[in-house]
RNA sequence: GGGGGCGUAGUGUAGCGGUUUAACAUGCCGGCCUGUCAAGCCGGAGAUCGCGGGUUCAAAUCCCGUCGCUCCCGCCA
């Protein structure tokens, strides 16, 4: 080995010792007579002296060596003088006076500070992603990242869980994300497709007996990303036979309520994980994926404004859409602007404007104020508890609309108010989901979760009577506001997954084409099963206090789906093509 | 597929029709310096203002296009 010790553990009780340390030049301060080197390793820092009393080629050495090169440095622990001890660092109280340096390596000036995580730009970051891993912020999220996926395994391990992988070349699916396919070089014009998820293998490792699975896996949607998406990203998957929704449900809040202590310990959790319907949620906040660490809760205002004579409200009403509005506390004395703000990102949403009623000491201020009664501006203060000084955000619009922009605002209000604390990790149940919804343009029915979801009621007489009202045994689990895990009670009847493919108008030789092998598979005895799949990617975000998934990825792609450290995706050469059987079409 | 934001020395920013020889900080190079900790002081080098076109007597600055990064809508069972 190049080391005897770590940079970053070195403490008092190593005052004394003999040191080899190697790492790479932090910083390095040199005042002629004495040079400090600030010497990194994975571990951490730890000051390095070299002095007029070291060997003459030490200090050489260390007045040649620049930020980045490698170096070896043997010397010797001592206590800092009272007076010097950093207090900042783990390794403050001591340095190491060194008796020799090596340079292993030499370096390139970085194209940006290593010594910080001062901002750079994005593209710049990802070209050098090997060099943005050495600074503090992406080395806590990875090494954060590896402490929660060995926890959750040995949370799993302990509890009977066996670890599987399954293939990821695998077969194309209808339905869902596009897939990234594979061509096949020994059979020509057949694709292999990338698991959008291992859902269909992990069923069958039920039929197989298997009871209890999980799996770190890593899978693959071609779809436009987001902040919180990437083409890949990595799921912790796991399945059980013989459970009910609530099992599968207690298992990840036990773990989960473990885990966040384990890893992130100023964090901290709300116990017991609240549960509410996906009808439920919508009401109260507009969303399927609320934002539970604080209230402003939507509030119902059709009753009370039903018959106002402000015609947006009437005839809202009257054509069978909704009247919500929420409260922001201390909000009356929002600018013009910034109501124009608010009204521009309920718009985003669909909104054909936005009613802003503040209420002010003795009077009401807002565009629609003077269309509405006396009475009616008390009622919607009573009914939705805004006092004075608040700012009532009101729309009218159908129930989709209503939500999606009250939720929008309110997820504004959270950022701008700072309404929540950054340390609390609020998890929540989102359950009983539709199990259909209408694909208008395709004129068809679709799954909302997956076509292996168990629904209730289960014909499909009973399913065609009002497929809209049919629930389903899904389950969400939000967190912060994003989408954390998604799992569902499985079908382990064949005649009810037979009835499901028919409702999403899979003709028996289509679901046969595709899902035979699945349909065959539960007809020799598939136990009844369930399962989860929490997303590695968005749960260590959020313990790492990261908005985006690309910061506790290692090598991510940028939004456009590229690799700008490898330039991928590139062409490949000609024979590679024609190996694979594939040319390429002209774009028209 | 659509919309918003950004692009100026290595990096982060300022300048947003003419007082600019494009500024500031930091980094880099050199010098001084034996106790700093993002060391300090002095000196120096470093930018075809993303790229292409247009408007104008004059463009980093205005317009159009294009490329890159980014956020959002669609999309994501």
């Amino acid at each position: 080995m190049f080391k005897t010790h770590s940079c970053g553990a070195l403490r008092p009780q190593d005052v004394g010792k003999s040191v080899t340390l190697a790492g790479w030049v932090h910083l390095r301060r040199d005042f002629g007579g004495v040079i400090f080197i600030v010497l990194r390793d994975r571990s951490g820092l730890v000051q390095v002296v070299v002095s007029g009393e070291s060997p003459e080629e030490t200090q050489t050495a260390a007045a040649q060596a620049r930020s980045e090169f490698v170096i070896q440095v043997e010397g010797t622990v001592r206590q800092r003088p009272d007076n010097q001890v950093n207090p900042d660092w783990p390794t403050g109280d001591v340095e190491v006076e060194a008796h020799a340096v090596r340079i292993l390596n030499t370096a390139k000036t970085p194209p940006f500070y290593i010594y910080d995580d001062s901002p750079v730009d994005e593209a710049l970051r990802l070209k050098y992603r090997y060099l943005d891993l050495r600074r503090a912020r992406l080395q806590r999220n990875i090494i954060l990242r590896h402490e929660t996926v060995q926890f959750l395994r040995q949370a799993l391990n302990s509890r009977g869980f066996l670890e599987i992988e399954t293939p990821y070349l695998f077969k194309s699916t209808p339905e869902g994300a596009r897939d990234y396919l594979v061509p096949s070089r020994i059979h020509p014009g057949r694709f292999y497709a990338l698991p959008q998820s291992p859902q269909q293998l992990k069923q069958l490792l039920m039929v197989a007996g298997y009871e209890k699975y999980y799996q770190i896996a890593r899978c693959f949607r071609d779809e436009d990303l987001r902040g919180d998406r990437q083409p890949e990203f990595t799921q912790l998957d796991l399945e059980m036979s013989f459970v009910h929704r609530d099992d599968v449900l207690d298992l990840i809040e036990e773990i989960f309520a473990e885990l966040i202590p384990a890893v992130t310990p100023q964090k901290h959790v709300p116990l017991p994980f609240p549960r509410l319907s996906y009808a439920e949620a919508l009401e109260m906040y507009g969303t399927d994926k609320p934002d539970l660490r604080f209230g402003m809760q939507l509030v119902d205002l059709t009753p009370v404004l039903e018959r106002s004579n402000f015609r947006v409200f009437s005839a809202t009403a009257a054509s069978g859409g909704k009247i919500k509005g929420i409260v922001a506390p201390g909000c009356a004395d929002y600018t013009r602007r910034e109501i124009d703000e608010l009204t521009d990102i309920a718009k985003r949403e669909g909104a054909r404007g936005l009613v802003t009623l503040a209420y002010t000491a003795g009077a009401v201020k807002g565009s629609a104020a003077k269309f509405l009664t006396e009475d009616e501006l008390t009622a919607t203060a009573e009914t939705t508890g805004a006092s004075e000084g608040d700012l009532v955000c009101i729309v009218a619009s159908d129930a989709k609309v209503v939500a999606a922009s009250l939720s929008a605002l309110r997820l504004t209000f959270r950022d701008r108010l700072d309404l929540v604390d950054p340390d609390v990790v609020a998890f929540g149940w989102v359950l009983d989901f539709p199990m259909f919804e209408r694909n208008e343009e395709e004129q068809r029915w679709e799954a909302v979760h997956h076509p292996f979801t168990m629904p209730r009621p289960n014909t499909y007489d009973e399913m065609m009577a009002d497929p809209l009202a049919v629930l389903s045994d899904a389950y969400d689990l939000v967190c912060n506001g994003w989408e954390i895990a998604s799992g569902s009670i499985r079908v382990h009847d064949p005649k009810i997954q037979s009835d499901i493919f028919r409702m999403l108008g899979y003709e028996e030789a289509d679901a046969q084409a595709r899902f035979g092998h699945m349909m065959e598979a539960f007809s020799y005895g598939a136990p009844p099963h369930g399962g989860i799949a929490p997303g590695i990617d968005r749960l260590v975000m959020i313990l790492a206090d990261e908005t985006n998934i690309r910061e506790v990825i290692a090598f991510p792609k940028t939004s456009q789906a590229t690799d700008l450290m490898a330039d991928a995706p590139a062409e490949v050469p000609a024979e590679q093509l024609k190996e694979l059987h594939i040319s390429i079409a002209e774009e028209s």
